[in-house]
DNA sequence: GTAACTACTTACCATATGGTAACTACTATA
DNA sequence: TATAGTAGTTACCATATGGTAAGTAGTTAC
């Protein structure tokens, strides 16, 4: 295989693991709601009105296991965890702006007309 | 609702629209093929080695739904199909190159450790 | 002792996504 | 007339994804 082609596989390697760690229904949100503030599990089911509290675990551990999110036990009464951005998660935003720029370019292209 | 708050909901839905264009097993590899330069169906079968035709046929339509690439017809002997970018798929080539980016910086720190 | 607050978990169901294999339709060539 | 090269389509099946409703577990306040 040539240069470009291996380079070309690579590209859609790692382009691929990007979208596995942010695609499903409610990653985004809980991300982007972990950007304004570390939060409690109670605190972003709020935020994120609709999402039931089995898929707001599940999703949370499927970040926590991808190193995008921390999740703190505090031993105050009741106990309560609390949810932040790692250093990882934290890195994303660049790239999350590019997703928001090109959402509104192409909302401007497609809905728009 | 607080300007912030209005602000952070329309950048959740305009990083939605960019998912659901971008997401699924086929597009990406699709894109990055016709980046490299206008193909036909079967053309870009033998270079996604192992997509089927009715997958191909499938992506192939909801990406030119949502304007990315163009179907140009020729009336040829046999008849031959040629796809290729349109501005607006073209358009997508930052925000990719962040998704590459940012998936070599997390499988440095997931994957390699 | 009972209700309320925290953070979940479990069982069950419906829809979405993707895969396989075979078939279609048109034309050219041997 | 049969085969091959275009570009798909169709029927059927398996798995993945997400939703609903109810239950669990530990502690505190009434």
């Amino acid at each position: 295989m040539s240069q470009k082609k291996k380079a070309c596989k690579y590209n859609l390697m790692v382009s691929r693991d990007t979208l596995e760690v942010i695609q499903g229904k409610w990653r985004l949100p809980i991300i982007i709601s972990l950007i304004h503030g570390n939060k409690r599990f109670g605190e972003i089911q709020r935020d994120i009105s609709d999402i039931s509290p089995k898929m707001l675990s599940q999703e949370l551990k499927a970040l926590e296991m991808n190193k995008i999110i921390n999740r703190t036990l505090y031993d105050s009464m009741p106990v309560t965890v609390e949810y932040s951005l790692t250093p990882l998660g934290l890195s994303m935003e660049k790239m999350l702006d590019e997703l928001i720029s090109w959402g509104i370019h192409f909302r401007n292209e497609i809905i728009g007309k």
